[in-house]
DNA sequence: AATGAATGAGGGTTCATTCAT
DNA sequence: AATGAATGAACCCTCATTCAT
């Protein structure tokens, strides 16, 4: 019973992104995926190196894509002259551009990196992004009301903000859906944090 | 070698408590815990029928309590008055009445009924919760903007604040500051909806 | 079916002794042991951490000896007068009392150690005897012809005797025999050294 | 991608060698070997039936010759009456016509026969050649001193030099050496043998 | 001649749970 | 109340071998 190999391969590899997303990297089987894909433990040795090197299969574009993102994050700032626009409309024009280029990155390989990889040398890919996200926030803070009491938001909103981008795509297949929806997520943000600092 | 039996159980009881935060039901290892808790595997079916009775110990409380704060979630729209108040340190007040009664619910068996249930029969919790309040965030949108081309973002607002509210005890252990910062989260949340719903 | 613990834990011991010497470290089957044993593979691991575990728990006693009688090998230098002696009975008595203290290190593990325990954190114990066997072999050689053209023999002499005293252990049970055997091995490699030494 | 056929079945050869040489025929492994010749599993089978088959194709020669050499044997003792001679360099000399004529069996087919053909139908070659040994070391205690109190030497001896030749061919790669080293080493054993027995 | 897909058995290890003591 | 012996299933992984292409 032989298959074309590509397409042995395929089936792995979906069946793999199913489990990694669903269970993430430690509790995803091995066992199960292959059963799902529809050949056999030792068969799935002839197309990947161990449990890891499938992981880092799916997950290595994405986790290349984020650190391209986050190497290149002081650029984020540089637009930051929005937050002055009265008009709602004209920001979501604005970051539909700013977004468009970076929706690549978005997607389920993310998802499974950002949710997926603990025990696996992508663990600290979360942190990492974690770090920038909240050192942002802090930037913010400092910048619009350094008298703000409750520094520690900062962290939550950085870890709301990239838990909200992986649902976005968890929840939504379509890419131009995925887009709209992580416009609003930033700008719900925005206006969020612009709101609870103003008022100091 | 006889120890209390409270004392024991206790100590059972608090190590489960780490390590079904730190790796969830599914991941939590019994041999694990008995080891920290100073006591035996065999020691331990004395005082839980299973590893879920131990689940079910911890996570109960949290479960029924967000059970009642589900079936009384009508009360909280009837503050909703709030909305219109144009000074945000009156929200801040109100909200920190609002929260003051339900902040027992928010604790650690909170956190891991939401995240570390898989694979036990509190495991549909979370999706309850997040139902209501997807609903909820539904609501808000039919009120205020009825023609916001984006509902999909009330499964997306709930499930954030869910997890902003698990994020927030996690990170911080005193009763005070996890108040605040609840008092900060739904401040912020509430100031972002009205904000991504006012301009359409 | 329960044993008492110390019982099961012996028939695992001296089934492991037997697999180990039969097979070494990485041919030895744990499954096997286990079966001679008359336990189960689950239960082997209520007994040692894991397979490395038990082959250190076999061959660390005769590790440690080994490092002792390294360290103190310069004393058998000292008794190098024998060399000079003409009776060969006298030898005979010399090396009985030379021998005797260290004769608990002939055993069984001592005989895993050697040639079973590649894949083990105890493979460089063999090389580490060797090695100063060759250096001791060599500075006779120096003292007695250093015009020697086959230096070489050195080391082959090393791993000759090395190998002689494991054979020893194995094909004789009864320490008496061990150490009578010994005695002629050492001082069959003597008259031999000397003997080809001698001619040039 | 196609080779000329003997060219494959020697890389594999060559290949499978060295494998068998460091690791025996049961730890060997077909797929390292294979890689190294640089072709494919798949393919190996059109080179030989199986592994065994491979292993045999190496060590067969070394196998008869051996077989050769202890059918012959008694032609061994037919020189013997070298031992009387007193001049150890006339030894050399005659030990070296002795030796040159089976110099061709002892090679790195040898080694692999006699050190890692367990799990073969070769198995036994070792214990055939040590059993000769024996009998002939047995038989010089008998002429020269039936009341030598250790006979059980015989097999340490007999296993002894095996395992020297072993080593001598395993170091050196040059014959001429491997030859000397050979010389050197029976030498050795003919004067240390006639130490310890003469005395009793 | 050559490839590599597929199988099935075996390797060491961890786990929750049961039960005799 | 407490121990730890025992089980059986599941985990990831490697292997020699077969076979369709």
């Amino acid at each position: 019973m032989q298959m074309k190999k590509e397409a042995v391969q395929q089936a792995i590899f979906q069946s793999a992104k199913n489990e990694f997303q669903e269970k993430g990297f430690e509790k995803a089987s091995l066992r199960q995926i292959v059963k799902t894909a529809g050949t056999t433990l030792g068969n799935f040795y002839n197309y990947y190196e161990n449990k890891e090197a499938l992981f880092a299969s799916i997950v290595e574009g994405a986790y290349t894509g984020m650190v391209q993102l986050i190497k290149n994050h002081h650029q984020w700032e540089s637009n930051d002259e929005l937050w002055d626009l009265k008009d709602i409309e004209v920001w979501r024009r604005e970051l539909k551009t700013l977004i468009t280029p970076v929706m690549p990155a978005f997607t389920t390989p993310f998802v499974i990196l950002i949710e997926g990889s603990e025990g696996t040398r992508f663990a600290h890919a979360k942190e990492d992004l974690l770090a920038v996200m909240e050192e942002h926030f802090m930037a913010h803070i400092e910048e619009f009301n350094p008298r703000y009491p409750n520094p520690q938001m900062a962290k939550v909103m950085a870890e709301q903000l990239i838990f909200g981008l992986v649902m976005i795509v968890k929840n939504n297949e379509d890419d131009e859906v995925r887009q709209q929806l992580i416009i609003e997520e930033i700008l719900f943000f925005a206006i969020g944090i612009m709101g609870i600092l103003k008022a100091f």
